[in-house]
DNA sequence: CTTCGCATTCGAGTTACTCGAATCTATTTT
DNA sequence: AAAATAGATTCGAGTAACTCGAATGCGAAG
């Protein structure tokens, strides 16, 4: 009878969220949903019955699950609060200025980005993305700017994992690692069309109190006016951003009463 | 030991979700949350576990519990998801053209509005609005475009309740009722800065295939450029856009294999 | 009309949750 | 520097609430 130490509960309903979430346009039947989260049908179920009227799921018209507008309102509430971000803000806002492109904040989840903030510059030729979207630590600038900045047992996880070749130019292995080297040196790193074909950016990592990469920013642009050189013509007052938004965050000499975050 | 019908441990998970939502900046602990959720201290502590873990929530260095990221990838996922976002999009767009000024989509939730889409135009004065805020039903041009359509128990009901004053202009009592029949006639609302001081908008309301008002759009403008007669000029336009949204949703007549959103 | 798939209900069995108290840790006070 | 305080975390007993498979209900498809 010994008790875990936590809730398989609520392991088991976050699964069933996440299965909606995966089925996609097409939502998902009962059936599916207790197969995917490994519960029965009956179980299933009870937690969808919770989640339909907390507004979690919703149910369309053929009967399929989808995800609710409840997590809009709770991802907004994120948003308004998450420190990060609203230390951040200011210093996005400066460098769309500076650049004349679309800035990205991002934060790492697992060995993704996901993106928390996006500030648009006036000329833009709408990049997709999206608040919410994901994208891989390795052929992302800001996901490169994080992973290098991760302790090394972790990068090799990640150089170990099946590493997606977005477009010829996409690194792996050894060139990626070397990649990383550099990228330390340099304190910026640089997406040279790695990701999407035609996309050129430079991301800078944003560190926490502890010196962990907690955050990233980057500069996007579309490649033909974005060029190797103006990346690095625009790297050293956007380093000088990054350093000042972990200083803020309590990097680096530790002051006490530090000009806190809000 | 008769089975409920829901899952009490999923309720009180959200509980929990709902009351660190509350908190606000300043985080809480997890004696508050405890308190707040109506659990014993350590049962809190073991649902706050798995959440950490999900990613569902953070702490703060101060060990104070906060919203994670997790909700904003599902919000993110959501948005792509969304039918009535897809369907409404290129029509947002067009209304942005149209009108030069910011557009929103919202769908009703309990007695509010969510703002699930903004379309902003290029000269707009940053007006002060964010995906995943809520708004009251009675004030805002969206919300009694909805609450006109709604059953007149319902509407009996958010009428009874407190009804916020938020400017000298906002409508209650039998005025929010004659204004209601107006808007019904009409098909669209306007928001005569009832909602916010120097703020003008025009609402109309969109409809599932059975007659209810599933959600809601809005041009808002400041009032200075933004006449009650420009209001009047706009609104036949985008009461066609409703129309049209309304009908690919399914309202009106039924048509066999008719163009399916998305 | 029959068949099929899926949603929902039901009841037995037991896992996994709830609680209060004890312990540990970090911060604040004297 | 030591003590006091507040909160986080662990622990163990007891049982409420969950899990499962089978049976039933419902609607769509053949």
């Amino acid at each position: 009878m010994r008790s875990g130490r936590k809730s398989s509960s609520v392991d088991k309903a976050f699964e069933i969220v996440a299965a909606v979430s995966e089925a996609g346009r097409s939502g998902i039947t009962l059936g599916a949903l207790a197969a995917r989260a490994g519960v029965a049908v009956s179980t299933a179920h009870r937690y969808v019955t919770s989640l339909l009227e907390l507004r979690v799921l919703d149910r369309d018209q053929a009967g399929c699950y989808r995800l609710g507008v409840t997590l809009i309102m709770l991802a907004g509430q994120y948003l308004d609060e998450d420190g990060l971000r609203a230390v951040a803000q200011p210093y996005l806002a400066e460098l769309v200025e500076l650049s004349g492109e679309t800035v990205h904040l991002g934060v790492p989840v697992g060995h993704q980005i996901v993106y928390i903030d996006k500030v648009e510059s006036a000329k833009s030729v709408r990049l997709v993305s999206r608040i919410g979207n994901r994208a891989p630590l390795h052929c992302t600038a800001m996901g490169k700017a994080v992973l290098a900045l991760l302790d090394p047992p972790t990068i090799d996880e990640v150089l170990a994992e099946h590493l997606d070749l977005r477009t010829p130019r996409t690194l792996t292995g050894d060139d990626l690692l070397a990649e990383l080297a550099l990228i330390r040196r340099q304190g910026f790193a640089i997406d040279d069309e790695e990701n999407e074909e035609g996309v050129r950016c430079v991301g800078l990592p944003i560190r926490n109190s502890a010196g962990q990469p907690v955050g990233a920013f980057s500069v996007s642009a579309p490649a033909g006016r974005f060029s190797i050189d103006d990346c690095h013509r625009l790297a050293p007052r956007a380093l000088a951003m990054a350093t000042d938004i972990s200083h803020r965050l309590g990097y680096g000499p530790t002051v006490k009463n530090g000009s806190r975050p809000i």
